[in-house]
DNA sequence: ACCCGGCTTACAGAAGACTTACAGCTGACG
DNA sequence: CGTCAGCTGTAAGTCTTCTGTAAGCCGGGT
C-alpha cells in the first residue's frame, strides 16, 4: 500500500511519514508541487496526501495536474482551518477527503483507511484465489481455512499478486509496489521475497502458486479460483 | 523495442543504459549531438532519450534535426532543474515528455513506457494475427487462447513480424530491430531464431506462419487474420 | 549435377532465476 | 536497558534456460 505525501514542512513530514510507515504503508515523501506531480506521474499510488500550503505551486493546481493523468487516485487534502472554506469549495467533494491542520497521526490514518475503503478503493475487500483468502481490512490471510503466519513483506507481496490475480507483474511493478523510492533494493531482494512466500504457500498446501516468466516477471495462478 | 540514448556523461550513460537493457530494451548509446543525429537517421528507434547538456550542439537543435527526418519518434528530454523552464517551453509540449536530473532508472522507465503507450506509440496495443494475440504492454503471447512460453528473442521477433504483418522483412531489418549496434550477430543467428520461433508456433497450432522469400527475407501470413 | 541460400542440430558460454547462508535491524519482553 | 527472536536485504553459489556459433544437410534453380 503505497502513499505519496506532499508536505513542505520537513519536521512535520518526517513525523507523519514515520507514523504512516509504522502502520504498514510505503510512504514517498516530497516537499514541493513539482516533485509531487512528477512522482505521481511516475508511480502508482493508492492515495495521495497533499498539503495545500506549498512554496512553489498553488496546491489545487497540483491536484488538477495529477488528476488529469491519474483520475482514480484518491486525495486527502491538508489545510489550515481558516483557509478551509474557500479552498475546499473548489474540490469535487465526492471524490476526496480533507483534514484540517493541526491533525494527529491517528486521525490521518483513519482518513486514509476510510478513503481506501471506498468503492473501487484498495481496502475493505476480501481477496480470494484458490483456497487462499486475504482480508484486506485486517490484513489477515487464511490458506485452506487455517490462518497463515506471513511477515509484512510476504503479506504485501501476496496482496499484490492477489489483487492482480492472473496478470503478469514485472519486477519493476513489484518493486514499485513494495518499496518507496528512498529504499532501493537489490534486484535479488524480490527473488528472495517471492521465494519465501512461495515456500510458505507450498508448505500450507495452497492450491494456487506463483509462476515465473523468465525475462518478464511473475504471475499468480488464476485457474483454480 | 529499441532506444537511442544521448548522454555525454559516460558514467551516467553506462548505468542508465544497463538498467534499460535489464528491462528488455535494446539501447544504443551515443555521446554527442552529431552521433545522435546520425544514428537517428540510420536506424528506427521506438524512442529517443536526449540529454540537453551536450558538448557539441545545442540540445534542442539536435531534437529539431531528428524530428525533421523522423517526425513520429517520441523524445524524452533530460535536463537539470534550473534549466527546465526556459528550455522546455520551446517544446511542443503535447508530443514529448521530459524528466529532470537527477532521476532514477525506475522513473525514466516509467516515462518511456508512458510515451510508448500514447496513441500511435509502440506499446499498449494488442496485436493479432490469426489465432495469435500479442499483448504489447505486458509482452505476453497467446496462441489459440493458451499462453505461449516464448523466450525474449522469440517474443521480440514475433512482435516484429506481427507489427509488420504481411510485409516483407529483410534480414537487415530484422537485425536492426533485434540487436543494438554493439552486439553484431552472425547472419545465421537470425535463421536460428526464426527457426525456433517457427517450431513453437507450429507446436502450438498457430494458424499463421512465417514464410521465407529466398534471397529477400521473411514475412508473416496475413490471410487467416 | 552442382552451387548457393536457407534449414537443422548440437554445443558451449552467458544470462537469469533459485537457494542458502549470513548479518544488521527491529521490536518484544523481561 | 539488555537480550533474544524473527524479519529482511545482501551476497555467493548452483541450476536452469536461453542464444549465438559452427558445422552439416537439404532443396531449388541453373
Amino acid at each position: 500500500m503505497r502513499l505519496l505525501y506532499v508536505e513542505d514542512n520537513e519536521r512535520l513530514a518526517q513525523n507523519t511519514s514515520a507514523s504512516l510507515q509504522a502502520n504498514g504503508f510505503i510512504v514517498d515523501c516530497v516537499h514541493c508541487g513539482e516533485d509531487a506531480v512528477h512522482s505521481a506521474r511516475s508511480y502508482d499510488y493508492d492515495a495521495i496526501i497533499l498539503d495545500l500550503g506549498l512554496p512553489d505551486m498553488e496546491g489545487l493546481s497540483v491536484l488538477r495536474s495529477i488528476k488529469a493523468a491519474k483520475p482514480e487516485v484518491p486525495f486527502i487534502i491538508c489545510t489550515a482551518r481558516d483557509a478551509l472554506e474557500d479552498r475546499i469549495k473548489g474540490l469535487d467533494a465526492g471524490s476526496d477527503d480533507y483534514i484540517v491542520k493541526p491533525f494527529d497521526a491517528a486521525e490521518l490514518l483513519a482518513r486514509i483507511r476510510a478513503v481506501l475503503r471506498r468503492p473501487g478503493g484498495a481496502l475493505g475487500v476480501t481477496l480470494m484465489a484458490g483456497n487462499i483468502t486475504f482480508d484486506t481490512s485486517c490484513r489477515s490471510v487464511e490458506i485452506g481455512g487455517t490462518p497463515a503466519h506471513l511477515s509484512r513483506r510476504e503479506r504485501d507481496l501476496l496482496e499484490l499478486f492477489m489483487r492482480r490475480k492472473g496478470r503478469i507483474l514485472s519486477r519493476d511493478t513489484i518493486e514499485n509496489a513494495l518499496y518507496g523510492f528512498d529504499e532501493p533494493p537489490t534486484p535479488n531482494a524480490i527473488e528472495v521475497a517471492t521465494h519465501r512466500l512461495r515456500r510458505k504457500l507450498a508448505d500450507m498446501g495452497a492450491s494456487v502458486a506463483i509462476h515465473t516468466l523468465r525475462g518478464i516477471g511473475y504471475f499468480l495462478d488464476d485457474d483454480g479460483a
